[in-house]
DNA sequence: TTATATTTTTAAGTATGCTTAAAAATTTTT
DNA sequence: AAAAATTTTTAAGCATACTTAAAAATATAA
């Protein structure tokens, strides 16, 4: 299939995710840097080709065979970030922006050498789940963003969710990677600023931050 | 630049270095899979861009410019090829499979990431020289095609020019192999056999094969 | 609930990279 | 050197994946 369509489908899978009330043509098309009009070109194509329903002002739904899709393609993406980040130490903005262009030109067949050499993993370095070579998701995510979480708990870092250089440089200079210990101390709950501790440093927070850092609680 | 004009100035170059008489639309075309119409279309695009002479009825002809892209693209097909043997461990008509399409989808970036992991190598698994980042080819070719190689004297097999399935699934069978080393036992001239012996197993081998099976002399 | 703003759809058009068919030029054979 | 065969070019057309502009529908606000 194309790189547009494995595109498309990726990009409403990965909307439903976050913002599922408004998977609809403009919402695609601005993640996808197109007109909102090819977006309904598309969403019209896909439906005939039973990837999705389409119907007029509607939002669209990926069929079975369209999340398949979609999951075979963030599958490789994933797999391709891992691989990289491991076998080269690449960056996790580096990683994102090679996987986007690899995750479409990968045969199933490498995808299984890939994901064999690295011990079938099941999450990516960004701490999102890989999905296995059926399209299944088997992890369950049980996650909060560290604006929800509690003060004086510990956490361990499970994602960052994000594509943004700035912020991974911000992540890599002061330990904050998946899999990593932190202590919420305090929450500013009129600030939007987060307390915490990481590496015996104190960092402070923001809010653009900590909606888009995922934890765990330690028990 | 697009996958259709990478692959279109890596066949130019390619065929220059085998069969440069014929670098015509035609040749080119087949070598492709399309019309001999579309490829004159794209010679004359490809003219515009300052990637290649075109000139009516007469063989086309790489600028530099033209040339150092087909470089950059072979460069990362090769170091595609050497990585993925060496990694996965893949065959050689499986790492060339996968290095076609992986090869337009490649940074610089990752091209010299994969480059520096391999040690720079300056060979691809099948002989085939890999361009330094400049586009320039610094090693020199003295191979000669074993039909030619004279009996009663010792080789390295230096390269394998082939991009067949069956062709490679032999050559991993009988151990023949960049690098290994077989002893010439005797030409037939006649019947365009050639008897070798490599790992003390003799085997003959036809035209066709001793065609593509490059050699250098041992001294 | 009516006016306003926003989003979605439709319509017309474009660039790329191909196709087939026929005309033109070149190359090969006799 | 003329005839035959082959190759290249031209011309017209198609599918994909976009664009912009305007019309239609939906969502929001007064």
């Amino acid at each position: 299939m194309s790189v547009a369509i494995e595109n498309f489908v990726k990009a409403i899978y990965n909307n439903e995710k976050h913002d599922i009330a408004n998977t609809k043509p403009g919402n695609i098309a601005s993640k996808l840097g197109i007109s909102s009009a090819a977006a309904t070109d598309m969403a019209k194509k896909l439906d005939t080709k039973g990837l999705l329903n389409y119907e007029k002002y509607q939002k669209l739904r990926l069929t079975k065979k369209g999340e398949k899709m979609a999951l075979n393609v963030v599958r490789k993406h994933r797999l391709w970030e891992a691989f990289l980040h491991k076998t080269f130490d690449m960056s996790l903005h580096e990683i994102h922006r090679e996987a986007e262009l690899l995750e479409h030109e990968t045969s199933d067949f490498l995808a299984e050498k890939i994901s064999a050499y690295l011990g079938n993993p099941k999450f990516d370095p960004h701490g999102d789940p890989i999905p296995n070579a059926n399209g299944e998701i088997t992890t369950k995510d049980t996650s909060i963003a560290l604006i929800n979480a509690n003060e004086n708990k510990d956490y361990i870092i499970s994602r960052l969710i994000s594509t943004d250089k700035e912020f991974f440089e911000f992540c890599a200079l002061n330990g904050i990677k998946y899999g990593n210990k932190i202590a919420v101390k305090k929450q500013f709950k009129n600030s939007q600023m987060t307390q915490i501790i990481i590496n015996t440093n104190t960092i402070v927070l923001n809010q653009d931050f900590t909606q888009i850092i995922y934890v765990n609680e330690i028990n």
